[in-house]
Order: C-alpha cells, then sequence, then structure tokens
DNA sequence: GGATTATTGTGATAAATTTCACTAAAAACC
DNA sequence: GGTTTTTAGTGAAATTTATCACAATAATCC
C-alpha cells in the first residue's frame, strides 16, 4: 500500500512545507501544497490520510504540526548516519554537499579503494575500504551509498549488506542483488538524462510532423 | 502510452545489452534481459512491441539488432550536447564524469555566476553565466541541466527555455514551471535518500513488531 | 444563531501499469 | 517430415495508482 512514489511525495510535502514555515505560514491547504510539489489536492489528502495525518475542515493543516508528523515519518526525529562508498565524482560530490546536515542526514565518513582518496583528517573522512566492515558494524551504520564503478558495486553491495547495512541509494548502472529485507535505491543519471533527450526529440518530431 | 517509466526502462536494456554484447552473447531473451534490468519477461516484451521492435519466436532477438533499434529510439544516433548551470558540488561531478562520452551525451559547456569558477581553458569550458543564451542560441544546444541551489532553479530554468533549452534535468529541490512542451525531469537525491531510511526503519518496526 | 462558504476526508470511479496465460511460429530433434 | 520444445507476441485480467465528486463539518458572515 505505502509505495515509493508516496513517500517520495511525503518527503516533497516536507520540503515546501519547511519554506512556507519559513515564510511565515501558519497554516497551508492541500491545494496551496499540491501545487508547490507538482500534484493534485486530493492526492495531498489521501497521501496524508494513508498515513492517519489529518487536517481542519476549512482552516487546512497547521504547517508546524504537519511538519512534525512527517518528520517523524521520514526518520528526521533522530540523526541517521550514512556512508559513502567510493569517494569519486559522485561519492566526492556528495560528502561536500553542506544540506544533508539541516536535514537530519549525516555523512559520517567515506571510503575508497584508492590510497590516494583516503584522508582521516577531513571532518568527514575518507577511509581505506578494509576498514569499513568495522566501521560499519561499531557504529551501526544501517545506510549506505554506493558511488562506484559499475563492476565493483556488486561486491561493494555484498560487503555492506554483510557488515549491516539495511539500506542503499545505489548510482553505478547496474541491478543490484540484495538479500530480502535490505533496501535498494537505484539513482541512474545516465537514464535520467536519455529520459529527457527522449521526450525532446519526441516532442519535436510531433511539432515538426503536425 | 508511452510512459517516462517506459523509456527508463529502455535505456536500462540498452546499458545491459551492452554488457551482453561485450560478453559476446550474439543473441539475448525476454528473461536474460529482464534479470538483468530487475523487469519481467513479459514486461520486456510488452515494452518492445510498444515500439514496434520485434525478435525471433524462439531464438529471442539479436543483440546488436536491438542495441541498434534502442540506440535510435534514444537519440544514439547523434552526439546530443548538454550544458551543466551551476559548477558546485554536482555540476563538477558531471563535468568530470567520462562515461557520458562513450553513450553520445556530450556536455559542451558548464555555466556559473561565480567568477573563481570560470576556466575557458578546460576541456568542457566553465563560461560566465551571462554568455548562457548566446552559446546556448549559437551552439543549438537543447538539452540543459540545473546543478544551482533552489532559490535560483527557478530563474535559471526560465533564461534556459527562453534561450531555446527544451528539456532540462533539475537538481534542485523545487518544482520547475516552464511553459508547455519544455521537458523538465527531477533529480532529488534528498527524497531518495529518504526514501531508503523511511523504508530501512519501517521494515525494521515490522521485524521488532513481529 | 441560521445561512453561507471553504476545505477536509474518503468511498467510488477511472486510468495507468503490470502480469497472466495462451496462441503462434520457429528451431531442434528424432 | 512430423513431433516436440522453446520463446515471442499480445489480448485479457489483475493490480496499482490517481482522480472525481460529494458528504461532513468547521469557520465566517450577516
Ligand atoms: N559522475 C557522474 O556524473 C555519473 C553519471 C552517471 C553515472 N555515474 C555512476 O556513478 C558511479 C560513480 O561515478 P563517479 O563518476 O563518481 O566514478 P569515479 O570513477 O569518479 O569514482 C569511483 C571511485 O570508487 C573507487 N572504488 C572503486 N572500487 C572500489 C571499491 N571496491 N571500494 C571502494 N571504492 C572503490 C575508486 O577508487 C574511485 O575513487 C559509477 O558507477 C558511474 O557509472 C556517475
Ligand atoms: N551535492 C549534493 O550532494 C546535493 C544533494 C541534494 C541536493 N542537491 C541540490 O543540487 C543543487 C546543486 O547542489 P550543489 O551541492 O552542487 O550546490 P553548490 O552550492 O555546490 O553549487 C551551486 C553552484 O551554482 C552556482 N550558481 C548559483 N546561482 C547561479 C546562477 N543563477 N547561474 C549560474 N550559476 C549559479 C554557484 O556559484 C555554485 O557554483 C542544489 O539545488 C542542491 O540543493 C545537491
Amino acid at each position: 500500500m505505502v509505495n515509493k512514489k508516496v513517500v517520495a511525495r511525503l518527503s516533497s510535502y516536507r520540503t515546501a512545507l519547511l519554506r512556507f514555515h519559513e515564510l511565515g505560514f501558519v497554516k497551508v491547504f492541500s491545494d496551496t501544497l499540491a501545487e508547490a510539489v507538482g500534484a493534485t489536492s486530493a492526492q495531498v489528502r489521501k497521501d496524508f490520510s494513508l498515513f492517519g495525518i489529518s487536517g481542519n475542515k476549512k482552516g487546512g493543516y497547521q504547517t508546524d504540526i504537519l511538519i512534525e508528523k512527517l518528520q517523524s515519518l521520514l526518520g528526521k526525529d533522530r540523526v541517521q548516519p550514512v556512508i559513502v562508498v567510493g569517494i569519486g565524482n559522485i561519492g566526492t560530490a556528495l560528502l561536500k554537499y553542506r544540506g544533508f546536515e539541516d536535514e537530519g542526514i549525516r555523512i559520517v565518513a567515506g571510503f575508497d579503494l584508492d590510497p590516494a582518496k583516503i584522508n582521516r583528517k577531513l571532518k568527514v573522512p575518507v577511509l581505506p575500504a578494509d576498514e569499513m566492515q568495522d566501521f560499519i558494524r561499531e557504529q551501526r551504520v544501517t545506510i549506505g551509498i554506493i558511488a562506484v564503478p559499475d563492476a565493483a558495486a556488486q561486491a561493494v553491495c555484498d560487503t555492506l549488506v554483510a557488515a549491516g547495512i539495511r539500506g542503499i541509494l545505489n548510482f553505478a548502472p547496474i541491478v543490484l542483488r540484495a538479500e530480502e529485507g535490505v533496501v535498494v535505491n537505484n539513482v541512474n543519471l545516465q537514464n535520467e538524462l536519455e529520459n529527457v533527450i527522449y521526450f525532446v526529440n519526441t516532442l519535436a518530431k510531433q511539432i515538426k510532423g503536425k
């Protein structure tokens, strides 16, 4: 019943609400929120009802209470430690990004095979890959990001899962196999770009064709 | 009828096929392909039938012909020039990534407001934002990637569209408004991570609850 | 305080997407 | 050359996801 898309919308609602809150909005209506995230008002209400979130007939939803509930649903009530494996282009971008901290996501370490990438002095240290398993166990990290080349991704996945990682965000363009109970979410940037290219090309053809 | 998800699968089929081809596979079956991309064989065949791609009863699909057809559908028969706006963490990762070139995606320039980021000498030059519109028009670029802070994203989007960009891959966590006919695809990394966190947390609860 | 208005909450309905399950045809086998 | 096997192709069915539309109700107005 609760699927990836609904949860993604919850995240978007939350992001939008934080902005509204900052702008001083005390309450917000389903259609305001819908507009902000590109959905319909009925969908906003349906989504909320799915999680037992209710507002006020007339009067909408109280911004701070709503934020509170979404925070809790999305696990924002405590800091989530996350590690990044593969400190190349993408891995570095993630490590350097300052936006996660305010959102309760703390990248606690990076790992890489390449000795040149290792640096224990950084605020977010980059450690050798062979220290990864111990680190995960000791720090009880459950979320990992895979940003290694595709050929290495499955092996890294296996290692992570063996050490106790339960959720993976994967940037490598392959389908990872992991045991039941491990959550894998893929971000394939090339596919995303190709998607744009496809629709631009077909739209262009349609227009020419008309 | 043709939606984002189908096209995303086409991209995945293509990626998998290139690997199969490299491994010397001359033909491939719907269930092999399905397994490689995490789909079902019926879905693979349905997807292909949607695009008029047919194989051979028994004998499956001929790898090279299939690749050819997907290439053409995905606009790989010519190089697609792309620009990146905002050469921060994500923008830099994209500019430096070597994998796009082999895939017919050429990042032709980056743009940034910050003078410190400008460098015309690079293989992929980083240019001042105010040269962006002329560049797009002169080079007839139609695809752009937005990797600027959320507060700047809508303005950048408007500028891009005014200059002729028809498709946008957006990394900023806001919903961009663009005129009809402009394709916008959002990649929200924070949402993707929160998704993983959500499902890890709810799975953990379920297990404890049982 | 009764009428009016605005907005939620949700069953019913519709649309989209996926899977099923079977037909047809090509290849392999005997 | 006929039989068996294998796999594509595809309508039909099932499932999932989104929209509609309206009753319920709280605030506002007069
Ligand atoms: N950068 C992009 O824009 C982009 C775009 C599309 C896809 N991707 C995908 O994202 C992934 C990462 O891309 P990137 O550009 O950051 O790659 P990269 O080559 O810059 O970095 C990969 C890093 O992983 C490290 N590594 C390799 N094997 C490892 C292992 N077993 N354990 C730990 N570290 C290991 C390497 O030393 C390197 O530092 C790749 O799968 C790539 O296909 C990236
Ligand atoms: N880096 C990540 O891991 C990450 C994670 C989640 C979301 N994001 C989102 O991706 C976007 C980019 O993130 P980032 O970390 O690369 O940001 P960043 O701050 O490192 O880089 C942004 C760049 O955009 C430039 N810029 C600002 N306004 C501009 C304008 N009008 N025209 C041209 N350039 C302009 C800045 O000078 C800067 O170089 C942001 O919206 C961020 O919220 C990034």
